[in-house]
DNA sequence: GCAAATCGTTGATCTGGATCAATGCGTCCC
DNA sequence: GGGACGCATTGATCCAGATCAACGATTTGC
């Protein structure tokens, strides 16, 4: 289901990596690169597709390389929370427990590295500054994510839609410069999964939003920001720019 | 405000901590646990009085030895949501950041141990053992805050309380064997801002959860588990063990 | 070119939990 | 002993967002 391309194939794959300096990678030295790459496979996940399943055996480690997916969790009955998105140079599968704690699925062409649990921790032990970077990554995932608990706790409907439009507009843009046009590239679903809204909600908002003039569409995944000290005093204040 | 006990006062602090064993510190041997004390100050913070403060210069680490308090966020208008309670062995201010992302309260009486940030990294540099361990604390975080995004995204105001039982059933217990009979330290307004709820919600839950017999009640903060299963499922299956 | 999906918007109605309000119950301190 | 304060419970009412329902727009496949 998930086209692998063994990496023998692409001759010194980490070294000519476009998503090396965005990733923990860039903590392996130059010249031990090699070792890097002879534990990682690079995989082609088509957007619709999961990657990783929770409560599966969690076997390996992922790294994207390009392309958006999204993680979530469900319950019993269908109901289902998205605790993230994540894209180029994310880390996936920090968990320690020998199961997945979440589901992982693409909604664009997802390219990531994948690699084996147990020989990546082999590989940490050489390589001490790569554990700090993932240290520093987990830490600013924790921050991400009490922010998110502050959103789905205590936001209403539209303050949430202004700290995701906010969010969405930092997304990719390394030094938290927000930018005041860009492409969302999930669904109004998803953005209701992640939101702790309905379909129909996320809609709405975004409307009335629009109407009141703090937002524009080019298209309907294309938004454009014209009034971005309005939607961040709407989103509360300083959104923690993780 | 805050109590200083100076380590000189205390001959050998680390080395005869009760929370050594729940802990980070575990990770320093012995021998070493001399220069683990030299550069902690254990702190006493009277319950109801905050010790960290969202948005201030994130100077130090800490460590509680014992007590238990509660960690939050506000938005500008001074709703709440308290994004955990940590206790015994609860290491803090992982932030990356350099301020603080959270504020932190007692609830109950509370001693801790603070490092100063930049004297704890050079230590870590020392024990990559240490640093290894706090890896594993944050990815356990990690789970926990996304099974807590489940919880206030998607779930009702009778499964987050199911939840929330069984979660306080488990603290402390380090095998994450449940208690059936056990104290909650903290307010119905503390609970309500943990499960982005109102105080009334909370009560008026709590009760019926009573009157259909799935717990009772040894005092109004003493809770005990009558129906173990009835409370899981209705929590949605099996709540991650973080 | 035209079903058949899929995704998004909009309207009407309903409801779980919020809000507003009153009362009970310890416990602390004169 | 008795206010007075903080915490919890309970009742009455309200409303933001869910649910139910219809329809428009875009894409996919034949």
């Amino acid at each position: 289901m998930v086209a692998k391309l063994a990496h023998s194939a692409a001759r010194d794959p980490c070294a000519t990596c476009d998503a090396r300096h965005l990733s923990v990678c860039n903590a392996v030295p130059d010249v031990e690169l090699g070792r890097l790459a002879a534990i990682a496979t690079v995989i082609d996940v088509p957007a619709g597709q999961s990657f990783i399943d929770e409560g599966e055996p969690a076997r390996a480690f992922f790294n994207v390389t390009a392309g958006t997916a999204k993680l979530f969790k469900l319950l019993p009955d269908g109901r289902r929370q998205i605790t993230g998105f994540v894209s180029t140079g994310h880390f996936l599968g920090l968990a320690v427990s020998d199961t997945y704690a979440f589901s992982a699925e693409a909604i664009e062409p997802l390219r990531c590295c994948r690699f084996p649990r147990a020989r990546l921790r082999t590989l940490l032990d050489d390589f001490p500054l790569m554990e700090k970077r993932l240290l520093e990554v987990a830490a600013n995932e924790l921050v991400a994510a009490q922010e998110q608990m502050l959103l789905l706790g205590r936001k209403t409907a539209r303050e949430r839609l202004a700290s995701f439009l906010l969010l969405q507009s930092r997304q990719g843009a390394p030094c938290g410069e927000a930018r005041r046009r860009f492409v969302m590239p999930m669904t109004r679903g998803d953005i209701a999964d992640y939101l702790g809204l309905t379909i129909e909600t996320v809609s709405r908002t975004l409307t009335r939003l629009r109407s009141d003039q703090l937002i524009d569409f080019a298209s309907q995944s294309e938004v454009v920001i014209t009034s971005p000290t309005a939607l961040e005093q709407l989103a509360g204040g300083l959104t923690s720019i993780a």
